[in-house]
DNA sequence: ACTACCTTGTGAAGGAATTCACAAGCCCTC
DNA sequence: GAGGGCTTGTGAATTCCTTCACAAGGTAGT
């Protein structure tokens, strides 16, 4: 399959949301017009994300609503169900262990880390917090898909490492350092410095 | 000023972390090399990236490390203290407002709000909570900077009109909801549904 | 069944961002 | 102070992404 570029995965996950809300209130079919105007992009753009992956629509009436939305799980991977560790269990990881859209979204945590023994033991989201020492022997044994990096930065490159290592391919980073892997491992970073100092810039640099 | 990519202030903040850390290391000068080697992109990305807002460094030997970090304070427009309220404060609110990167890189949290009674009157990193009733008056004293959004994606929008006829110019919503807002107005969306779902492409779609 | 009207799917055009490649400039040594 | 070795800054080339524009195909009404 030819390379598809990562905004055009942004936008399917946009338009997936939306599609769910138009089944939820029971419509059934839409156009690429009404879906560029809620994402905030183009009727062609919409259809050409869509040509990548095959041909969804009928000419003069638009998209089945679930059927597209099926479509789109399965593109997007969402009809399997996802095994997720946290590693690091301080604000950051507690907050997202409880975010609701996780479960929802058929991602599950089936584990989470923390090098602090005073945390060893508690649970988070339903999970046991378990010390790093059984983190590669869990991974053997559970074979989570995700894991979800929550650690100060300075120890961030390093557990990446062991995470890498334990055989995980994806990653949802939100140290705020810029880290380095394998190419076959997905690497995703969430850096709130970063989107802050964007503002920053944006508020500065105004016409 | 020609208009600066997003891509390019996204890089521009990586480049300020590194020579951040070498400054801390007492490092005098560095070259575009080291830079990308480090950010991740290319030399060139790098000169090209800089060439926008000047010329910085010295042919033959690079860039000197405590000049190249001021000049990018100053282009982030770092080196001014903003003023941050945080909307919402339930998990992920709070997990912000504790955020240590927040308060060190010069982003002050002078105001959090939520509508829940229960959370009104309790403190919040520093400041005490309120309700959104109080929100205009505030915001017209205080005067703001940013606004962080962190409540569910249904009253999103809502809020964020309020927030814009407040006055504020620059929004970092957590809220997994695609918002409109005027074009003076800056948005950024982190959105973990969307990262979270762009691991399950990967994962799926891979060779 | 014919016509009028929509909306998709997609090559081609256009625009934006990245990479190339090299002249220009600076340092250091001899 | 001339030459060799680096590294910057930047037009030009390239690659990647978005937008345009329209033929193809479907619906609905008569």
């Amino acid at each position: 399959m030819k390379r598809i570029a990562d905004s055009t995965v942004r936008r399917l996950s946009i338009y997936l949301r939306f599609l769910e809300e138009f089944e939820g209130r029971g419509l059934a079919t839409v156009s690429s017009d009404e879906l560029a105007r809620r994402g905030g992009t183009t009727s062609a753009q919409v259809r050409k994300d869509l040509s990548f992956f095959g041909s969804f629509g009928k000419r003069g009436l638009g998209y089945s609503v679930p059927e597209l939305a099926t479509s789109l799980r399965g593109i997007l991977g969402l009809e399997k169900d996802w095994r997720v560790v946290i590693v690091g269990a301080g604000k950051i990881g507690a907050a997202l262990a409880q975010y609701g859209g996780f479960r929802q979204r058929g991602f599950h945590i089936i584990g989470a880390y923390d090098t602090n023994p005073d945390k060893v033991g508690r649970t988070l989201a339903g999970a046991t917090i378990r010390s790093m020492d059984s983190f590669e022997r869990d991974v053997a044994e559970g074979a989570p898909d995700i894991a979800v990096l929550a650690i100060p930065s300075e120890r961030a490159q390093e557990v990446l490492d062991r995470i890498v290592s334990a055989g995980i391919k994806a990653v949802l980073n939100f140290a705020p350092a810029q880290l380095t892997a394998p190419l076959d491992v997905t690497v995703k970073t969430v850096n709130m410095a970063m989107e802050l100092e964007g503002l920053s810039f944006a508020l500065t640099n105004r016409d």
